[in-house]
DNA sequence: TTTCACTTTAGAATAATTATAAACTAGATT
DNA sequence: AATCTAGTTTATAATTATTCTAAAGTGAAA
């Protein structure tokens, strides 16, 4: 993702452009791969990759920015912290509790049969899958 | 579950039966239905149903030897507070973001016909199905 | 260029959980 | 039964992740 494609991301989703939050953005978003991260890890990155300095609140208000305009996903993992994914689309997850790693499963990688119909005046929103992994 | 059920189911993990354990077990395990709580949950719920007093520090102790034990298993929901569940068998949840509550769903009402292999080098330890809901 | 609503920032505040260390107790040993 | 001891409880302090606050900074509209 370019620049100018990360400008029009921010501005499209009405997040003024700040030298922050293109930075950051430049970081999650300019990737093949998809990217799971948590704050702190964020942060020691960002510490590592670039030369500017962030303030860990702006850490947190960017990336609920992201959250909030729907370029990152929270990912329902157990545990202290809390896990995001530059995945938004529909998919499932495993979890290696050894390594605390995420890895991304695409969505027609899993087939569901059977599934049991929501409580009364209730509707189902999403089905996420979770496969924990062991050594 | 009688109390002289709790005491053995207790001591046969390793855990000796003080007052608090069995009292706290006692309200865990002597019900129909699964049960599923935060500490913060249970803590107000004993202050209210019993007589006697507990430190916040045994109740997160009792349930953390609970756990361990095998008596209680963690439940995967994101957000603050950490939820456990009475039911221990293989099984799987709706949750209910509205009232942050979950509602347990039988292993087998769900079917899940595909799902991807693990990565080298690990194994699948199991399958966690989670159904969001709105209204 | 001036202006102002939106942002960033450092630090304080909060909330959940874990650690500490002294007092207590279940149950084994005498 | 009295003694002993490792395991347990307790109150409190400490830690960790996250949110709040209020002052200073900045995009971009006018």
């Amino acid at each position: 993702m370019k620049k100018l494609d990360i400008l029009k991301k921010l501005r499209s989703s009405g997040l003024r452009p700040t030298k922050q939050r293109v930075e950051i953005a430049k970081f999650l978003f300019e990737r093949e791969k998809t990217f799971h991260f948590t704050v702190e890890s964020l942060d020691k990155l960002l510490a590592k990759k670039t030369t500017s300095k962030f303030a860990l609140a702006t850490i947190y208000n960017t990336v609920h920015a992201f959250k909030a305009a729907g370029h990152l996903s929270e990912v329902e993992v157990r545990g202290n912290k809390t896990y995001f994914d530059t995945n938004v689309s529909n998919h499932h997850h495993f979890y290696d509790s050894e390594t605390s790693e995420l890895i991304d499963i695409d969505a027609n990688e899993v087939v569901i049969q059977k599934i049991p119909k929501a409580p009364n005046g209730k509707k189902i929103k999403n089905v996420e899958v979770f496969i924990n992994l062991k050594n």
